[in-house]
DNA sequence: GTCTATAAAGAGATAGAC
DNA sequence: GTCTATCTCTTTATAGAC
């Protein structure tokens, strides 16, 4: 499923099928959750009747779960793709924060379902995302386990801080609107400063 | 609605009709969403037939109203009365997160439909239930621009620090498990340092 | 205040034509 | 691959007996 349009060379006005339902499903879910959206405002808002969606997807649940592992998947290349431009504890978790907090605000649509809508997955899909999941608090762990270790960092407890400062992240999902007060730009650089804080490390 | 036992002399085992209901909502409302809970859910778990809950309620949605309206109000009183213990913003900030993140461990299951269903309520009662949120930015934000005044603290935007020590504690909600890694005071305790790092207090 | 029974609408998913 | 039509079950809410 492509949520955004392909780079092919002709311009691509019109998504695909495919792509038109799990945008408006993102859309959806993101507003008024898993169980508050019906298959039928899923294919309406693609342009669909009721039926069309069964051809792209087995279930209401499995789209789900494509939106939801395909969002993991890209958030974990960005927090992971963050930690691999520096050797730098301070410069890797702030890069870190600065990557997840502004993507949680740009893509705050998909981020609202990859955080809040968990418990309507399928056990099994539930599980394979948790895992997922985990990976983000070893990334940042490792971090701060690293910063500790050179010194750079003090902290009491390095795992709960390392799950505040995704805590941070995750819940600007919650709160960022478009057009609000501030850019992710602005609050990426300032939550940067906060974590940064966090671990000790004064400016 | 009672949704602990009340005061009263004798010994109460089964709470009444209403306050069962209230419990049997929060916590289906918490578990599996507003749109996610049945009627049937609620007064099954409140061991009543379907038609029961309309004694007592006029709708579902007016019994998510109730039950958010309350807990909102509780909370608030929460952090208004931590920051009425002290006059040194430092000791205010610092017993107002200790509050409110221990108060979102402990109840987090209230905690949940407050601040994951808002979405579910209708367009008046979530502009009632708003305007008790913005009571808990202002309060922190106040004692945050105290802070700055007396020259405690420092930072360069003190409604986006209000805003993320908030979110510290909200997010609490998602992630706390009863009979997890940590104890709420254990939470509260290490999120208060971190809240007064944020503002750049150093220990 | 609680029940049984049910009305009325909405929901996920499928059949079969084109 | 999309449609219309529909099946079947679920859901909110109410009626009326006790």
């Amino acid at each position: 499923m492509r949520l955004v349009s392909a780079s092919t060379p002709e311009p691509v006005l019109e998504p695909d099928a495919r792509t038109r339902l799990g945008q408006a499903a993102l859309e959806a879910f993101a507003s008024r959750g898993f169980h508050g959206t019906t298959t039928r405002d899923i294919s309406t808002a693609a342009g669909m009747s009721p039926a069309a969606l069964y051809v792209h997807h087995r279930s209401k649940e499995e789209l789900l779960f494509e939106l939801s592992r395909l969002g993991h998947e890209r958030v974990l290349e960005v927090i992971r793709a963050a930690v691999a431009r520096s050797d730098d504890p301070a410069q890797q978790l702030g890069d870190l924060v600065e990557d997840f907090v502004r993507d949680h605000a740009v893509a705050h649509t998909g981020a609202r379902v990859i955080n809040y809508e968990l418990a309507a997955l399928s056990e099994e899909h539930h599980a394979e995302i948790l895992a997922v999941r985990h990976e983000f608090d070893v990334v940042v762990r490792d971090v701060i386990d690293r910063g500790v270790a050179a010194g750079a960092f003090a902290t009491p407890d390095a795992r709960m801080t390392a799950l505040a400062i995704l805590s941070l992240g995750i819940d600007v999902a919650r709160w960022y609107r478009d057009g609000g007060r501030w850019t992710p730009d602005e609050v990426a650089a300032h939550y940067r400063l906060l974590a940064l804080r966090m671990v000790g490390v004064a400016e």
